[in-house]
DNA sequence: CATATTGTAGAATGACCATTCATCTTTTAG
DNA sequence: CTAAAAGATGAATGGTCATTCTACAATATG
């Protein structure tokens, strides 16, 4: 019995390992994907830095494109995950509205490298890696607008917000984002702060460009 | 000497023949890059495409990048072209923005292909082909980013527009109308019009989205 | 019409790289 | 300590192209 649970405790610890092993992978495979990209990352370099072998690296993952998904997916999920939060510890949808901004903007300045990745990447993406992986990173996506549109429709209801399309109006704010996301990640150092950004934006869009005397009820 | 004026003007047929065949070849191209992207397409294709062998096709171009870089800079700076007649031949700041929508969905519009190429790239292509390229067509668009900033900041002076940073701005519109121009090329077939997106556009980014009384001065 | 010149063809070459596998090393367990 | 088992290694394999090259066709020239 006793052995019975030390060879319980050592699986265990095998478990950890392995799973630490594979987490160092991904983080040195996410460093060369946001140098290089997808095609121009080879899979001996990703060993290298790693610190494996490539037949090691085979261990953990089957293919490389598996690791690009791994990596992808889970990002997108979390920052999905992020933003439904965020929708619902606000009441008003304007301020859900700058939730989704700072959320969004906080995490692109987390996730530098990776952002190197998706904002090239959810545009043009179905070439690039079999399309039932870029399906579902697409969806993800969908499901941000979607989410947005929602807020939108319902300021629209409550009188918040102005009579427009939902769903282009979400896309566009979208468009927005990440724009500015992007042009950050190729352009600063860690000098200006992207988060800084949001509140301009956020005033963008509620306020509108046009001088009319604008009611910004904060 | 008549001799010398038929062997020139055979020899002017001949130019222009080259050049009918050279086109065919970036036409064909246009097609199966935005179809399959850079990487995943092979010059076997483009030639099978174009109706030529492969041998053919390296007499008008010296690599499948140089028909990649061609493609996407002609285009580019066609573009550019178009945004900077239309900001001159208006008015008012606003007249001027509305024109650049305009402008830009209208050529993606026509441009159907080829946008489907340079909005995937627009934003992670240095890891694509060489950096030389990419800056060149990078600088185009913050070409086009200065173009709509300067607007805005005229717009300011004028009193016609809220006081706003003019780059940022100018970029998130930028992102507005790509997110819209993306969506609109990987979802419709030719059923909706993109232009008509223009409109609302327009009056978001100018009155915003808060309910707050707008005028528009259309 | 003959031959020189220019254009076209697509098979052969060579580089590159994802993936596999035979071998070596470490860990486990009796 | 020692024999299996599990893990790690990186050279070898095989496939995929971009590019080149040699042979073939069309066109120009005299």
């Amino acid at each position: 019995m006793t052995m019975k649970i030390a060879t319980d405790q050592r699986s265990q610890r095998k478990q950890r390992e392995y799973e630490a092993r594979r987490e160092e992978i991904l983080i040195a495979a996410e460093r060369k994907f946001a140098q290089n990209g997808f095609f121009k990352t080879s899979m001996a370099e990703i060993a290298e830095a790693a610190q494996f072998a490539m037949g090691t690296v085979y261990r953990f993952f089957k293919s490389k494109e598996e690791i690009y998904i791994s990596l992808v997916e889970a990002k997108v999920e979390e920052l999905l995950r992020l933003l439904e939060d965020a929708t619902h510890s606000h009441v008003s949808p304007q301020e859900k509205l700058r939730a989704v901004i700072q959320v969004k903007l906080a995490f692109a300045d987390q996730n530098r490298a990776f952002f190197r990745i998706y904002v090239s990447e959810w545009s043009g993406f179905d070439w690039t890696v079999k399309s039932a992986f870029g399906e579902r990173v697409w969806k993800r996506y969908l499901a941000q607008i979607d989410l947005v549109a929602k807020l939108i429709k319902e300021g629209i209801k409550t009188g918040e917000f102005r009579k427009v399309n939902p769903k282009d109006t979400s896309l566009a704010f979208h468009g927005m984002l990440n724009s500015t996301i992007y042009l950050w990640i190729l352009e600063a150092g860690p000098k200006e702060s992207l988060v800084d950004k949001g509140e301009c934006l956020g005033t963008l869009l509620l306020g509108g460009l046009g001088s009319s005397t604008i009611k910004r009820s904060m």
